[in-house]
DNA sequence: TTGAAAGCGCTACCAG
DNA sequence: CTGGTAGCGCTTTCAA
């Protein structure tokens, strides 16, 4: 009973003995037919495994039904997170998702305009390519949200907030008596580390604050990074960009028999699940909901009729304390 | 200079005074054309921020030039991983990738279906849509491979090792004299809970070993099913599908008062990032090239000119003994 | 209620 | 080397 190759909807017709025009309609239930011929195109359509062409029906129709995100990386939980909720909600919306990893690709920018070819709207995460290409793409008039991104002229921006935290978390620190305070991580790397390091500097007032601008995100740069730093500078606090980072360092301060929270403070940022394990107070932010709201706005930009003017908005993160930024009476569990 | 919303080949061809062949071919490199008209073309092209239709173009090739994954879920670095290394791969042979997550999906089935029509091959992975629906896209002769899986009749199907791995792991555990051995998760779960459970009861010859089936695979669903589970069966033993359940073990014996591993050994799969944190002896799976190896055997599939039989591949796992099974000399860092 | 036919934008074949 | 043109499979008027 092997189903041929590709039935055509002209193939369903004549087994239904109607015109294709009809079995269009049927097969999208329209109200143009009657419930009987409905039944025999279905009947027909079942027989032949046919499934309509998506880009034949694109064509014709003039959307893809299809909306995309471009992110650098899905390594850790946090892109992961907020693809996933993007995901969730597009397909609320009834549209699929393409995605784009940039990092590690010579070719970004025509990738993501080739993606951009592909689909209805899309979602540009921060780290992947230039507000030019943003622009450029904008300028098509395909509907674009930026995610976790300084905002460009006239396009739609969603972002978690880093500043405020960040400053809330440098003065926590502060309060806890530390006064040699690091930032690890590097202002240009994104847009939410140079949010965070501008928090830290707004809360970081009556206390010494040293930038060291680690290389990469992950655990390994952390670990790497920390060494010197914690030998040479001796701070007694480091605000790690992220908390893969932190945990680097946390690594590399038990080699050096450090601890913490005793000799020194650390902190990150993203609250892993491995931040838990580690004790390691943190940030939290609301990833998946990052990645529902562009797909919520991008839904919207896609079916409005006129044009509206460009939202942004921030959402709400809140620090985690745990042990690692010192004492206190009760810890997050 | 704000580009108009979309130009088409037409509008290029008038503009750089040539045919809408000649536009085509000059985009796209074709040899058969003066450089100078080429120039002319990519010049007008430019002007215009004229990007091909990608659904005229696939309907004219009759091919996507994408492909599609399917799993269940994002949550934890495991799907994220697998689908990292599909992206990667697919980019490489020029195709861009489609995602589906079936979790809290009503009509998967639906949804797979409509994603197999949006492209040229399709990754399922387990736990998502049954065999007949896989059954019924490989039956189209759209190329389908099956992920962490079991197989299905003339499709290929690639997956990590579980059961010899498994096998070895309770052996570990019996040969640190634990005799009263758990395994925590549901067989009925996913093939990959099976192929483990599977090995474990050949891995504990000698030992008693229960079987818990613990509803989820996130912390708190092990954390839940710990308590009742530690204090009737009394196991010196807990092996846990995966990590996070692990982890939630860990965190109700610490409620407990059990030490780990001088009361219970506990053990994951995964080796999540947290693991490490937590000592977890777990099993390292190669995430990434899952994905990459299902993205290569796709790209051939497609590109194949007369069908080969279906292959199977399993890639090797490994344990990683750390101290929550029990003490070591050395362990891993 | 149904059918005929005109596109949707692009590729590729056939002439010139 | 370039232009004309026939589709690719489907949606959607416009008539019947």
């Amino acid at each position: 009973m092997k189903a041929l190759s590709k039935a055509t909807i002209y193939q369903v017709a004549q087994l239904a003995g109607v015109s294709i025009a009809t079995v269009s309609r049927a097969l999208r239930d329209s109200e143009l037919v009657t419930a009987e011929t409905r039944e025999r195109v279905q009947a027909a359509a079942r027989q032949l495994n046919f499934t309509p062409s998506r880009p034949a029906r694109s064509l014709a129709e003039g959307r893809h039904a299809a909306n995309g995100i471009v992110f650098p990386d899905l390594v850790g939980p946090y892109y992961a997170e907020v693809v996933l909720g993007y995901e969730a909600a597009a397909a609320a919306s009834g549209s699929s998702v393409l995605i784009l990893a940039t990092n590690g690709r010579r070719d970004a920018a025509a990738a993501v305009r080739d993606l951009a070819g592909r689909v209805d709207g899309l979602t540009v995460m921060g780290r992947t390519v230039d507000d030019e290409v943003v622009a450029g793409i904008a300028g098509t008039g395909l509907p674009v949200v930026l995610l976790a991104r300084d905002p460009v002229d006239g396009v739609d921006t969603v972002r978690a907030g880093n500043t405020g935290t960040a400053r809330a978390l440098a003065e926590h620190l502060v309060g806890h008596g530390h006064r040699r305070l690091t930032f690890l991580g590097d202002p240009d790397d994104s847009p939410d580390v140079a949010g965070r390091y501008a928090g830290v500097r707004a809360g970081a007032k009556g206390a010494r604050l040293t930038l060291v601008r680690g290389k990469g995100l992950d655990l390994e740069s952390g670990r790497r990074a920390a060494a010197p730093l914690l030998t040479a500078d001796k701070p007694d606090a480091v605000i790690c960009a992220n908390d893969e980072v932190a945990l680097g360092v946390l690594l590399a301060a038990a080699d050096l028999g450090l601890r913490v929270p005793e000799d020194l403070a650390v902190t990150g940022w993203d609250d892993l699940l491995a931040a838990r394990f580690a004790g390691l107070t943190t940030v939290r932010q609301p990833m998946r909901e990052l990645g529902a709201t562009a797909a919520h706005w991008l839904h919207k930009r896609i079916t409005e009729e006129n044009r509206t003017a460009a939202r942004r908005r921030v959402l709400a993160t809140e620090v985690v304390i745990r042990g690692s930024c010192g004492a206190h009476e009760e810890v997050h569990p």
